[in-house]
DNA sequence: TGTACATCAGTGAACGCGCGTTCACTGATGTAC
DNA sequence: TGTACATCAGTGAACGCGCGTTCACTGATGTAC
């Protein structure tokens, strides 16, 4: 048996301690994240995590990018999976999200719950930090360009001119840009914040009791606001 | 000018302890709230500060309790007030607590953040904590009951028939409860978690850049959502 | 294949820091007679 | 109104803790000739 070769070793280690890092961050946040208790964990001195690691924050930043990219994964995975309609599609791509987040409350809380404190997130996290939006908003331009999609139900006829130029410009701004009124994006963008909206209410509890089963709330939910975006 | 009474000096530095954490939460946020910090603050030497406070969980659980009767004051006061119709009261309660959460970030990702390592709030809190939603839900009840509200648009079919009673218990379970079927109380759930999703988004900046009035698009929202629960 | 040197991983001690909480104390404010 | 005592607010020192980060070091792994 082969020894293992420096390279090896760096990786491995580098994963036990991202490893041991993420296991922290389930027990005590992200606030309480401890490079002393990491290096603990692993059976390391403290001064040599700063082998593998600049600084605390870079820890952090690292652990960002890696949660944005694996459920960036898992949306862009389900998103381009087959799939019977766009609804279907829509609603499996949002459970498909739903899913990670419940297996991994700790990292979605990590992107999209309260900021940790002293800790600013660099340029680095905005590129994996939009894929699962784009994800999703690939779905529906590509209903959209192959005019599938429908009209939106109830128009509300009151968006200030401003907002729909907004929203019209922020369906430009996507990859796939896809035609649609701003209604359509106002849909877009409201269900998709509701989305994990719902989600972050499930994460906290904040249903406790008042349904027994989160996750058909959250389809339903999905199967609704994909419903008003105007994929069928 | 009379001196100042003991009771009143209590009530006095208490708030000032209040004011000084309030002040905290905004500046490192929850998980770094400092009662040494705090008494440095307000001048005091930090073992004072227990001759107010039991500990430092005791002052969490106090400013979230004030935190979740400000918002409950504020919804209450907005839902009650004048409205020309179910709808217009609807949306100017959800510009209420919008405007809140503005004015108070901290305070509330302190009540619908991350929860803060180490902290697990006590059963005192579960009481203001209902108030807000306790508020929207009698909008809905009270139109319910005039027989003001609007059938539910597309159904979707497809509630599972244990989701559908969970959803009609909920409904019986709030003060005042409201007469409405399945898909009105899942429209009122979602929409519920819609708004506070909204406004986590627009709290972490998660949609910086993209609309340039986020006010408008929470009316716009809100009052969607409103139509979609039935509200006119 | 063997040797000389450079690179790298991990050690252990130390720095300076801030934290929550306790405790015996002093001196001022309130209360009972 | 005055005195004796009880209550309370604030002090300052101390305890024990954990943290991020630096640094000079040893010994093992890799590389060039």
């Amino acid at each position: 048996m082969s020894r293992e070769t420096r390279a090896d070793a760096r990786l491995r280690i580098t994963n036990e301690i991202m490893e041991a890092a993420r296991r922290q961050l389930g027990e005590v946040g992200a606030a309480g994240l401890s490079l002393r208790e990491i290096a603990r964990e692993i059976g390391m001195v403290s001064s040599a995590v700063y082998r593998y690691v600049d600084s605390r924050d870079d820890l952090l930043t690292r652990l960002i990018i890696d949660a944005y990219d694996a459920l960036g994964d898992v949306a862009e995975r389900a998103a381009s999976a087959p799939a019977d309609t766009d609804l279907g599609r829509w609603t499996a791509t949002a459970s498909a999200i739903r899913r990670w987040a419940i297996a991994h409350p700790h990292e979605y809380q990590l992107l999209y719950g309260s900021p940790v404190p002293g800790y600013a997130a660099p340029d680095d996290t905005v590129g994996p930090g939009i894929r699962v939006v784009v994800a999703l908003a690939r779905i529906v331009g590509e209903a959209a360009r192959h005019e599938r999609l429908a009209a939106p139900g109830e128009p509300l006829g009151d968006l200030t001119p401003q907002l729909a130029d907004d929203l019209r410009a922020l369906a430009d701004a996507v990859p796939d840009p896809f035609p649609a009124d701003a209604t359509t994006v106002l849909a877009f963008v409201v269900g998709w914040s509701q989305l994990f909206g719902l989600l972050s209410f499930e994460l906290t509890n904040q249903t406790r009791g008042y349904v027994g089963d989160d996750a058909d709330l959250f389809d339903a939910a999905a199967r609704r606001v994909g419903h008003q975006i105007g994929l069928r």
